[in-house]
DNA sequence: CATGAAGTTTACGTAAACGTAAACTTTTTT
DNA sequence: AAAAAAGTTTACGTTTACGTAAACTTCATG
């Protein structure tokens, strides 16, 4: 069983929904983050292709480069049948957990250290509206 | 009552400290991040300045450039004398906040995406390994 | 049917954050 | 004092992630 006439995309209502330009999108494709089909000249884009550019946008605002998120999706797609293969990948997992736990740790650090300001800022602000 | 003979450090010092090169730290300063003080031509750096490239190296870990990060510094060291001031100071504070939190969930799903994986992989391990 | 909107390729430009190297001075160590 | 280590300035090079522009094709439509 297979899906008949899937829900397709052209480049310019992928880029309005993002808000990116096409320039990007088609950059992303030169950098081999998506492989859209072609009707002639005109890209398409399937659902997967528009899950993956929205992986791309969550990365860059986690300060991923492209090349690490196109590893995170070699992940994704890696062949499992291999032991050896599959030890690997989880190591790249467990060390991308680790990173992405020490980010959390400074987030939540410097949200601290902001609404510490914040409070502060408050303050001086009621001393000069007294 | 002011502090006398203060603990200093040398450039090389902090480069080791931190593991980056004295090329960094130079660069930072001469991006106004940093403000050593001189003895003749060597650049003497305290306690003060020490701190400060701790958080330029949290910032850059939260994908912040460097201007960004020398904003927060200014939203530290500003002037809280007028209430206009303070009022854009928190308007700032609060982009900050929401820009991390929607970091922080990001962060979160990703993690939790990566556990999914990583216990997908250790089934197929099983499965190969039975 | 022409014209405007959307798409395409090709290519050069740019900003940020350093790397690398050259050429020199200062400081420390032997 | 000679050599090694550490520091300095100046300047060009590099990578990433697009921006911008030119010049062209395809398609819808008034």
């Amino acid at each position: 069983m297979s899906k008949s006439s899937a829900i397709t995309y052209s480049i310019g209502e992928l880029a309005k929904e993002f808000d990116i330009t096409t320039r990007s999108i088609r950059f992303y494709e030169d950098q081999q983050l998506i492989h859209p089909t072609r009707k002639g000249q005109t890209r398409i884009y399937n659902q997967r292709d528009k899950v993956r550019l929205k992986l791309i946008l969550r990365g860059k605002r986690l300060g991923f480069s492209l090349a690490e998120t196109g590893r995170l999706f070699e992940l994704y797609d890696a062949d499992k049948s291999s032991a050896t293969q599959l030890n690997t990948i989880m190591e790249l997992i467990a060390q991308k957990k680790s990173d992405l736990s020490q980010q959390l740790e400074d987030i939540k650090a410097v949200l601290i250290e902001l609404t510490g300001l914040e409070a502060n800022c408050k303050e001086a602000l009621a001393q000069i509206e007294k």
